[in-house]
DNA sequence: CCCGTTTCTTGACTCATTCAAGATTTCGCG
DNA sequence: CGCGAAATCTTGAATGAGTCAAGAAACGGG
């Protein structure tokens, strides 16, 4: 994805295109689950002098026009991604913390109906799977 | 539950069973779902001269013993509660942050097994529900 | 090209959580 | 019941992700 590409995003969602929002766009792509660190030095190679607010302020943005997406599993900061509105969800390590996609086994939105949903009004069901990633099973074995 | 209940979870887990900690699991349960300071607050009711450290670490050992389970919604601070081992989920209200519980509508262990796990192996799966409670969908249509 | 509004920069600040060192407590064991 | 090693607690300071605020700059409709 081009620049250009970011750019239709950001007017789709009626906002304002500016460098540093662009440049965190192509962050977040190319940096799948980074944390809020990552993204911010990911941010100043395309655009050197950029804020952390400034990064934190578009990344509040992006997520507010459900362009990208914020996750944050307990224990850990904030995470962001691109890949939204498809239904998928993450499993995450628990030695290391890493984190990947998981396509829902069930159907195309699982899960998304409570049994007694205590009279709220529910429009999302986020799913974390708990585990270990193939290298901390590696380096547990070899311990 | 009396504190003699509670010294029976600690023993059954192998855990030297303290003041701190029996007061930690009494506010804990009394307690669904609060947040850390509300729960420093509960147990300075039972034990007044607590440390706000001893706190965090009962609530880490009960965590590990799996007597208490950790949640944090993103935007949240960390919160407890001792209904633990029976699959059940949350919604968390986008607006005010309340917690409730829920049943899974599906089975018992629903969407445990991920289609492609990427080679993680799954011990646990955590959904949790957004949208808004009953007291915000009020408050809103009334604004 | 201009102007009002949004967004960015700079820098200070909050506050949940963690770290560290030394004092206490718990509990198995005799 | 009392000892001693190990775990746990107290006190107090430090960390660091994230937020707040005020003024400067950039965006984009007209």
């Amino acid at each position: 994805m081009g620049n250009a590409d970011y750019e239709q995003l950001l007017r789709g969602a009626s906002l304002r295109v500016t460098r540093p929002r662009v440049a965190v766009l192509g962050a977040v792509s190319d940096n799948a689950h980074a944390d809020t660190e990552t993204i911010l030095g990911a941010v100043r190679e395309r655009l050197p002098d950029v804020s952390h607010q400034a990064v934190y302020d578009s990344l509040a943005a992006l997520s507010a026009a459900g362009i990208v997406r914020r996750i944050q599993p307990s224990g850990s900061v904030a995470r962001y991604e691109t890949r939204v509105g498809d239904n998928h969800h993450h499993v995450v390590c628990r030695s290391c913390g890493n984190i990947a996609d998981v396509d829902c086994a069930v159907g195309h939105t699982p899960c998304l109906t409570a049994s007694d949903d205590n009279g709220f009004v529910v429009d999302e069901a986020e799913v974390i799977y708990w585990g270990t990633c193939p290298q901390c099973q590696a380096a547990q074995r070899s311990k």
